[in-house]
DNA sequence: ACAAAAATACCGACCGGTTGGTATTTTAAC
DNA sequence: GTTAAAATACCAACCGGTCGGTATTTTTGT
């Protein structure tokens, strides 16, 4: 029953770097692009042990994509922005949250899920499910306190849920023009129009009715 | 020296119809996804007449991404949103015309060198340049209308040309939600959202200043 | 007017390397 | 000693790209 690598424990096993090389690498050139060789090499591991861990290259890109959903929903579970007491509050400090990760180099902030769905979505149902389920469990994180704001503003027309998504599909969208520019100033240009949206929504509202 | 051809054999170019194929299946697949062989059994031509129109694999995307901003250009180009006499006016129903166009499969509707630009940006710099040149060339054309509504309504601290940016990043996310949930409604909420910011934000200015 | 010359358009067999994947063997943990 | 983990060796299909060749059209010298 061996379980653990006796050599460079501080590395983790096989399975960890496999994923660790499939997220860096797969943000940066597609999934179709990258091949298990290249993933192997850059894991410091052979292919007998990449079929030993996945069934298939798909296979790679759902574990990749539910990996994703893990540390990225650990990492935003402990953020700051949760902190504050006001819901309304805590939803433009996520959009600033998301804004200040927006630097440096382009494959470092972007979306792993939004990259791989663009391409999976036709040919590898199984992955653009996976993608879809990180995009979406992600976004309902949001709305509880998007529907508290709302309830307090007195926000009505949009329903949390289609705001929630909408935030997501700026980010998205940010990536995108990020990466045809290759330049992050357009993809933060782009997330202050979100808060601006989100700011000019709900403080209308409140000139309305209640 | 023949050095042109004076009439081409006009409808069923080898090039054309490989232009059509590219649009079509990279929409659909991806660039990297979509093999050279694909591609001309998809036109009804052969390898030869592949490399003999292009140099390469990576030529060809750089070719697709300028005829789709072409194609794209000229049918927005004639486009009714233009009709209006107010600017404002122009640029929402830009943003209707938009919406409208977003329906039936999702390969029909979304774009293609949005999600070019996901794979190329850091493997094929000539199509990210390409790509970039279509996504920023057609907001470009948005420019004009923006400002002359922000200037009518009295709107500061934001840009005409990240306005427009802003525009396409929606867009471009809002093809990425639809394109995993499989669902063109997500698309469709998205854009009602851009609208409502557009028109939060031209009204919200007229009660605060000029 | 006419044909040689030259360029374009297209064909499809073929090449070497790479691909995702398999089969077998070795290593190491309990 | 058993069993999981990982390494080695290997494969057939496919990849982007090349190449020699043909057919057709346009240019051009006379």
């Amino acid at each position: 029953m061996g379980r653990k690598t006796k050599f460079e424990p501080e590395k983790g096993d096989a399975r960890t770097r496999l994923l660790q090389a499939a997220r860096d690498i797969i943000r940066a050139q597609g999934f179709a692009a990258t091949s298990i060789d290249q993933l192997c090499r850059a894991a410091g591991v052979t292919k007998g042990a990449f079929f030993h861990h996945f069934a298939s290259k798909e296979a790679l890109g759902v574990a990749a994509a539910q990996d994703w959903s893990a540390t990225t929903g650990a990492l935003f579970a402990v953020a700051p922005y949760h902190d504050h007491a006001d819901p309304l509050a805590r939803v433009l400090a996520y959009v600033d949250f998301r804004r200040d990760i927006i630097s440096g180099e382009i494959e470092a902030f972007t979306c792993l899920v939004g990259t791989m769905t663009q391409e999976a979505y036709h040919l590898h149902p199984a992955i653009r499910e996976a993608c879809a389920e990180s995009i979406f469990g992600h976004a309902a994180t949001l709305e509880p306190d998007i529907a508290a704001a709302m309830a307090a503003h007195g926000v009505t027309g949009v329903s949390p849920a289609s705001l929630a998504a909408h935030t997501q599909a700026v980010l998205q969208g940010a990536f995108i023009l990020a990466k045809a520019a290759d330049d992050p100033a357009l993809a933060i240009d782009s997330v202050d129009h979100l808060k601006r949206y989100l700011t000019l929504l709900f403080s209308q509202s409140d000139r309305r009715t209640t």
